[in-house]
DNA sequence: ACAATTATATGCGGATCAGTACATAAATGA
DNA sequence: TCATTTATGTACTGATCCGCATATAATTGT
């Protein structure tokens, strides 16, 4: 039903990859720092086009805050999600969230689109805010789902500062890279919290309180 | 010697009142949404009497960032280290981080001027980077001094572990102020984590390993 | 009283801002 | 072939941006 026979001119570009593009641009400069002519520029488009194809410029930054966030959700929760143990469950989630906080090149030091810019434009923009406050509430349920799957008998205050610590050490990672931390440093920093969450959620297996893989 | 006898006509304001002032415009927008004109009319001063008091606008931003560096340094980790145990101390920790971060009315839901503004630019501005790396350095030094201070014999990689989770909850409960989260809420994580890194730190001293204060 | 110094406010200047009107181009349907 | 529909780019609007030139006011030193 999304093939209907397409009227008038077909348009030149690929919506969701120049949105791709204009997510770049704003997860750089963050929305009140990005001009129009930013945008058009990074995406060779002229604003018209971009007007018409998104709306107007706070159209097009709740679009890239969305694309984003369903990235987080897929790659990094996804890793969370699939992984055998909760201990190596977050690792691979804080890694595969420093996969994309730390671009493809691994030295990009953007951090987290919402965590680095939304967060400033969310006291003055309320559907800014209430995105970030959704993205939030939807890391806390992740792990605490997680958690709780993997050890399912846990005290639910147990389980609560379990998550509470997963996800600080998450917006720990996303501010400290877009201060130009190295991956090494943030990755010493999610180990540790992915040993104590995952002894704090399984105190039985004491295998070492603190993160040592030396 | 700062008592020297002022030459030319005497400014009509006081310099760090104004400041203030501004402080609070940075607060609510960040520095890109924030205009000459916004400071001129919180001020009430006229633009030219702001850039020849402090500068241009990167200047006036970074003065502020000053400020409230400053502000969190004297009050947080004040009360973090005037505190007898280490418990105490984290929690009055976050306690007076959350004074600052709410207002003084405990309704405005600014969060930490760096953590939620400069981190925006820090991308772009090498300067704003500096000071917001330069923060994140002093809480580490701070939470580990009064970490191994009340744990003089803990092993290293334990105090890493402590340091690394009580930062992350601070930059928690800077991103969830903004994000609207109530105060109530935020306490519950700041004890939380209170108890859980202070359980780490001491963990002969097992009294309940949750937030119960019950 | 008068020069020197510093602060203030009006008003400007060139650049950039977000957003749009309009003419043109490229497709479909009849 | 021709009306309809949608996309595109040029050029524009009015507002706002940061910063400053300039004139005036208020002080000190002599």
């Amino acid at each position: 039903m999304t093939k209907t026979p397409a009227r008038g001119r077909p348009r030149k570009f690929d919506k969701d990859a120049v949105l791709e593009l204009m997510v770049n641009v704003f997860w750089e400069k963050g929305f009140s720092g990005t001009s129009l002519e930013d945008l058009s520029r990074a995406t060779s488009l002229s604003r018209p086009s971009l007007y018409a194809a998104y709306g107007n410029k706070l159209a097009m930054y709740l679009l890239a805050l969305d694309v984003f966030g369903k990235r987080m959700a897929t790659e990094a929760v996804g890793a969370l999600a699939s992984s055998p143990d909760l201990k190596t469950g977050l690792e691979n989630f804080y890694a595969a969230a420093l996969d994309i906080y730390l671009g493809p090149n691994g030295d990009m030091a953007r951090g987290c689109l919402v965590f680095t810019t939304a967060v400033t434009e969310a006291a003055t923009e309320p559907r800014i805010k209430d995105v970030l406050s959704t993205l939030l509430e939807g890391f806390d349920r992740a792990l605490s789902a997680q958690i709780s799957r993997h050890a399912p008998h846990l005290d639910p205050s147990v389980l609560e500062v379990a998550t509470n610590l997963a996800s600080g050490t998450l917006l720990n990672l996303a501010t400290r890279t877009r201060a130009g931390t190295p991956r090494a440093a943030l990755t010493r920093i999610a180990a540790s919290t992915a040993g104590t969450v995952a002894a704090l959620a399984n105190p039985a297996a004491e295998r070492g309180n603190s993160a040592d893989s030396a």
